[in-house]
DNA sequence: GTGAAAGCGCTAACAA
DNA sequence: TTGTTAGCGCTTTCAC
């Protein structure tokens, strides 16, 4: 294997010098500068950046916590955060943790073991509540916990859930059924508040009896959405707390013999690929995906560039999406 | 920081000692373990990895390079590698290539830079075409180059797509269209050889008009069954050589107001999570996606322990699922 | 602008 | 069974 000895041998300088060029080439003057390049391509030399890194004491790569990589929004996220990466020369470790804080913790625990140099978790817990969440650089996105210490970007989740919901209001919807996130999620928690608020704005009431409890998942959806349906006195607009929820739920309709939106509306949140082939076309919340990758990536490279972000909460706007699944209610 | 150092003057043992208790704990006396122990849980001792891969030259990471991320079939291929990976010690770094070979080419190099110690290549192209690629440990998965000397491991593309043919030619059809992959994609290949090896089989003739192409993706697949079902005769069957393409498809058809499969029959292949949801529920090739992901990485991990795997060609079993997307052609 | 040399924290001969 | 010690390949003072 080729080392920096060998280059600065072929070169006739000495190693200190062969690095400089490599890292601050205008430390070194041309002449010299040249050498050493003419020896670096002259033996395809590669340096070793596990040394590098060892001696830097960095790992120039991050790690994302997500607790499902084939949601097809997280994917999204994580292309942005990818992107952002590499233009910053860091890697990204992926972390699906399927929402089990041990795994969690084994991969935020990447950063003491110097693997990594920061996390950016999609999902809204901390990784090692115990303390140690204060020395490791950690910024959360998506999903987000309350603490204070902790850099965040979300969506407006409350403010989405509200004009959805005041959208199906509009629309004369006065029983509105909500297929949920799990309840210890700050997501459905919010959403739920947004629900609730265009709710009473509009002098209706509050029916817990309309809320079913999904976990984002399809399959989630459709059962959600089986049991609102076979309510004594229906919905007649069922809004789903996520895209792929609301394909459950548009499916358990179809298999009861229901149209879509002649018998029921229903909208979901995310607008994932999927919703826009949807039949029809699913009416949701759009979130700029990538964006919060981008923009998590960034808070977390001031972060490792010593940045104090504590105390930041950044805002993505969120846009509606009308399409065609939702319309008036039955007469 | 707490150093390997500490734990052995705080435990009254030499480093090595330390650091065998560390990696091997049965070559030390059970009297030494337990001073040793002790130290690393009073101290809350974390050795620091990117010493141990440096000085061992090993990296425990591999990459693995996918064309698209947020194709939902690779999702899986991607979990299925992660699951496996973590119970052998190792971290996978995802390289979300966008097809780019310049892309492929920076995170196989991550190999030589000693970040990485293997990759798992999910695309059919070799990564640094020049030679190179004979000393970094590689395998191919799902989309396979023809290169013996890669060990790889895919389905019976030819077989799969030739028995979702010879099904619908079953069902009465005699025109069925294609929407294909890039050309360049062996995937696209060995389908489209099935494909004409059923049309002959059952005295069919191979129409290349057809034929149309697209990159996978569910909008590729709008167009090319646009462009299709605007031939002055159009085919009575859609057979979509990717779930995504079949939804875009279904989605065309929808927009031009014709029925599946009662106007016209469409036909996917992977089942995605989204097929079983479709309007109607597609019928599909099933693979195994999360098998693939553990196979190659346990291929990956033999390749690293020494085995000599070339000329490994593995295959994985499809299944057709049938669901209703594919009638009976209009009289 | 350049070089000598001291680490970085660990592993692995080799010796005892 | 344990300790001594020489690296691993690079970066980074500190002199010159």
């Amino acid at each position: 294997m080729t080392t920096i000895r060998d280059i600065s041998r072929l070169a006739g300088v000495s190693v200190a010098t062969v690095s400089r060029t490599m890292s601050n080439p205008d430390k070194v003057s041309p002449a010299t500068r040249e050498k050493v390049e003419a020896a670096i391509r002259e033996t395809g030399y590669m340096p070793d950046m596990s040394a590098r890194n060892f001696s830097t004491r960095k790992s120039k790569t991050i790690v994302v916590l997500v607790p499902d990589i084939s949601n097809p929004f997280f994917s999204r996220v994580i292309r942005g955060i990818e992107h952002t990466a590499q233009r910053a020369g860091y890697s990204v470790l992926l972390g699906d943790t399927r929402g089990e804080s041990e795994i969690e913790d084994s991969y935020a625990s990447m950063v003491r073991a110097r693997l990594a140099d920061g996390v950016i978790q999609l999902n809204g817990r901390l990784p090692m509540e115990n303390g140690a969440v204060a020395d490791i650089p950690l910024v959360n996105a998506c999903d987000c916990v309350e603490d204070a210490r902790i850099p965040k970007i979300q969506l407006d989740n409350a403010g989405a859930a509200r004009a959805m919901t005041e959208y199906l209001v509009s629309l004369g919807h006065r029983r509105i059924g909500v297929t949920k996130g799990p309840s210890e999620s700050r997501l459905t928690r919010e959403r739920l508040r947004g629900y609730r608020a265009a709710l009473e704005a509009a002098g209706l009431p509050f029916d817990e009896g309309l809320i079913a409890r999904g976990d984002f998942s399809a399959s989630s959806g459709r059962h959600a959405a089986t049991q609102l349906m076979a309510l004594g006195k229906p919905p007649t607009a069922l809004f789903c707390l996520s895209d792929e929820m609301a394909i459950g739920a548009m499916h358990s309709v179809w298999e009861m013999g229901l149209k879509v939106p002649d018998d029921i509306s229903i909208v979901g949140f995310d607008d994932i690929l999927f919703a826009e082939y949807c039949k029809p076309p699913l009416t949701t919340i759009r979130q700029p995906a990538e964006e919060f990758g981008s923009k998590a990536m960034g808070m977390l490279l001031s972060l490792l560039q010593g940045a104090h972000l504590a105390e930041t909460s950044q805002h993505l706007p969120y846009e509606m999406v009308i399409r065609q699944s939702a319309g008036r209610p039955k007469a």
